[in-house]
Parts: C-alpha cells; sequence; structure tokens
DNA sequence: CTCCATTTTTAGACACATCTAAAAATCTTG
DNA sequence: CAAGATTTTTAGATGTGTCTAAAAATGGAG
C-alpha cells in the first residue's frame, strides 16, 4: 500500500504544475488535463497522496506536495531523466522519441538500479533536453557553479548566492519581495522580476526548496 | 484492453510450466503456486487469456498456449534476458541479482527499445545465466551450429538435424517414439530418452516447435 | 449582497484482479 | 464401480482506479 503507477503519476504533475505557476496550489482540473482523466478521479486521488502524507488537500481549493512528496516526485524527475540520457545517449533515440518510454522506465522500482544507472551514464547533470536531474538525495548538483541570473537557461529553481553592484535602494527592494541571500527562486517568480535585477542577482542551481521534511 | 502485467506474467507461467513438463497442459494450481497467487484467481486469468486467443482452456483438466500465445510468451522471455544481459554486462549487477529488476523491466512495451537494446549489447544469444535469448521473431538462433545432443546444456529445445552411426533397429526404435529428422525435443522429452542415444542425435537449439499459427 | 455560472466534490457504477467459501468435477481406492 | 478425497471452478466480496451524474462550494456581475 504504497507506490502505484497511478499515485506517481498523480505526483509528478503535482510537481510539474506546482514549479510552473506562481501559486503551489494545483487545481484537481489542472491536473485532470494533465494527466488525460476526469476531474473526480483526480479528487480521490489526490485524497489518497495526502493519506500517505506526500500532499496536503484544500478542498475546494486545490492540492500541494508536502516536502515527503516533492521527494518522491524529485525521485521519479531524476529516474525519468536518466533513462532519458541512457536511451539518446546509449541507444541512439531521437530526444522527442524517448519521453514514452522515460515515461514506462520511471516506474521501475529498484534504487540500486537507478544509482547504477547514474553511474554508468558518468553522473549527468542534464538530460537530453538540457532538463537537469536532480541528485539521489533531491537536490541538484549542489557544487554547481555560482552564475548571473540573466545566463540561466533554462529557466530552473535556483538559489540565490549574491548580488553584485548592490546600490541599498535595489537591495531593499529585493528584501521586499523577498528575495534574500539564501532565497530559493523559481522560474515563474524570476520571470516576474524586474529586468534590471536578472544581471544583478548571482545564483546557482538547485531542486531544493530549503525546507527540511 | 490486451497488454497488462498480470495477464504477461500468467502468460509467462503457462509457457514456463508447459516447457518443463511432458505434457504441455498446465493445471491453474500449479500456475497459482509458481505466481504466488490462489488457483481461482489463475481460472479467472486463464479464461482472459483464452478469450485473448492466447491460451485454450480445457476446464478442469489445465491450459496451454496458443501459437500466438507462445509468440507472445517468446517476446517476454526476450526482453527479460536482454535486460538481465544489460543489467550483468553493462550496469554490474551480479547475476543474481538481476531477475526481479528484469520482471519489472521486461513488462515496458516498445519494439523500438528491445530492438535498440538487442543491437546495443551486440544481438547476444545468451543470457548471463547462459539461457538462450529468443529472436524478435520467436524463433532461437537459427543459424545455431549443430551438435551432439549429449553436449546440449543447459538442456534446451533443440531440432533434430542428423542421427549419427544410426543402426536401422535404433533409427526404428526413434521413429517409434516419434523421433525423426526436424522433430523439436523439449528438455522433458530429452530426459526421458535412451542414454546410448544422445551420443547419436545430432540437434540444433530452437525455440520454434515447428507449428505455425 | 445576492444570484448565477463555474469549479469541485460526493455518490454510485463499472472494470480489473484478487480473495474466501461453496459447489462441481475428477481422481483414487477399496 | 461406487464413495470419499482431491482438484478445479463458480459465486460473491474486496480493493484500486476510473467514469458519469448530481450535489455542494466558490467566485463574479450586477
Amino acid at each position: 500500500m504504497s507506490k502505484s503507477t497511478q499515485r506517481e503519476d498523480h505526483l509528478k504533475a503535482l510537481y510539474a504544475l506546482g514549479e510552473s505557476q506562481p501559486s503551489s496550489w494545483v487545481s484537481t482540473t489542472q491536473m485532470a488535463s494533465h494527466l488525460g482523466v476526469k476531474p473526480p478521479s483526480v479528487t480521490a486521488m489526490v485524497q489518497v497522496l495526502a493519506e500517505l502524507g506526500w500532499a496536503e488537500h484544500r478542498p475546494y481549493h486545490g492540492a500541494r506536495l508536502t516536502p515527503t512528496g516533492r521527494k518522491l516526485a524529485l525521485s521519479l524527475v531524476r529516474k525519468h531523466r536518466l533513462w532519458e540520457t541512457f536511451l539518446v545517449d546509449r541507444l541512439g533515440f531521437g530526444w522527442e522519441e524517448v519521453h514514452d518510454i522515460a515515461e514506462q522506465l520511471e516506474h521501475v522500482d529498484s534504487v540500486a538500479l537507478v544509482e547504477r544507472l547514474d553511474a554508468y551514464l558518468g553522473h549527468p547533470q542534464s538530460d537530453p533536453h538540457g532538463d537537469p536531474i536532480p541528485k539521489a538525495d533531491g537536490t541538484f548538483h549542489p557544487e554547481g557553479e555560482v552564475l548571473v541570473l540573466a545566463e540561466l537557461n533554462p529557466l530552473v529553481r535556483c538559489e540565490v548566492k549574491a548580488v553584485r553592484e548592490g546600490s541599498n535602494a535595489t537591495l531593499s527592494a529585493m528584501s521586499a519581495k523577498g528575495i534574500a541571500l539564501g532565497s530559493v527562486l523559481t522560474p515563474v517568480q524570476i520571470e516576474t522580476l524586474p529586468a534590471a535585477w536578472l544581471d544583478q542577482l548571482m545564483v546557482c542551481k538547485t531542486m531544493d526548496d530549503g525546507s527540511a521534511d
């Protein structure tokens, strides 16, 4: 009574949609259309995820992952991207062919398999599409170099490491938006930032949201 | 309404048990203990397989694969053994660790994946345990060399290609047992043969049973 | 602020794969 | 070959995950 392909798919949808929008609360209708099922089915599954401690459900408002659920979702993303890397780099598939196959492979349950596959592929940091591959602990290569936010491409979750050429006015404007050293920025948040800041904020890619679980 | 992990598992059990015993009719109880479920569950599933045209069911007597079912079972064996080869040869697993993982991987549905994996591994003819890997068409490397039956190890399904030093008496004794050029011998049949014949029969490994479907 | 449109959940049904208990068929033994 | 023992199937229930239709809650427009 824990993992199943369906539960994992709902978990991934919750993760994917939560990352790509300002509020981390995701509506059941959104999830339903993402997963190709009807909203009542999502409601039922979200309630199961809540019982498992993987998600919170606020009836009529939406659902979002708990830190535990987020870790599980990240391990699925990790498996998916490692398999995509294998399919393209080793088996010679085109990058556009591999999604559906990786979708199946990611549900194979074996920690040893994932870790050996990761080593076999040379611990890749990103998949064939350029998306970052989370590490086994759910973080994203923490020794990653610090770069200017403007150069972050594709936009991924990142942590603020420094502010360059910071005038006092800019710094207080940033704090007003809740941005400080150590803040985690999501792609959606980044898009709402004043363009000028993109050249000032020094960031480091991360999949971690800073909270313990 | 066709493939599912459960259906495929029952199909494989039917194949495995049918190959390892004189009669190809397999009892539901046998399948149940092999699969770790109760006999009534097997009865239900066997009826589904029969509706799909993958198996025949003689109530109260047992079940056996149709030629179509056998082809499907062989493709599962093929996938299983290719994945085992990958896990051992490429990922460095010990041969005793890989069964459960391959059990999951074999249900991944993608013809392109299997064929690319096969090529990537160099079209291996046997898995890490030495068991033969069926080809995509369900036959077993048909260009396989002819060898003396006594040297066939492990015992696998094979086709009679020639009889060495055959006296007329031996030859007619063989025909009496239904053995002729082109006959397919199963491991179980081989064990029932007079020991003397093992040095006389020249065979070639095959997974094919000679029947069309 | 109330009413209506929309979203979301609940209620009830169905398909799949399993189980237990009971009925039916086969096998075995005297 | 008949009767009891064993095997197998049927009958009915359970759990998971889905659906449709109806009820409930939310949110916007006047």
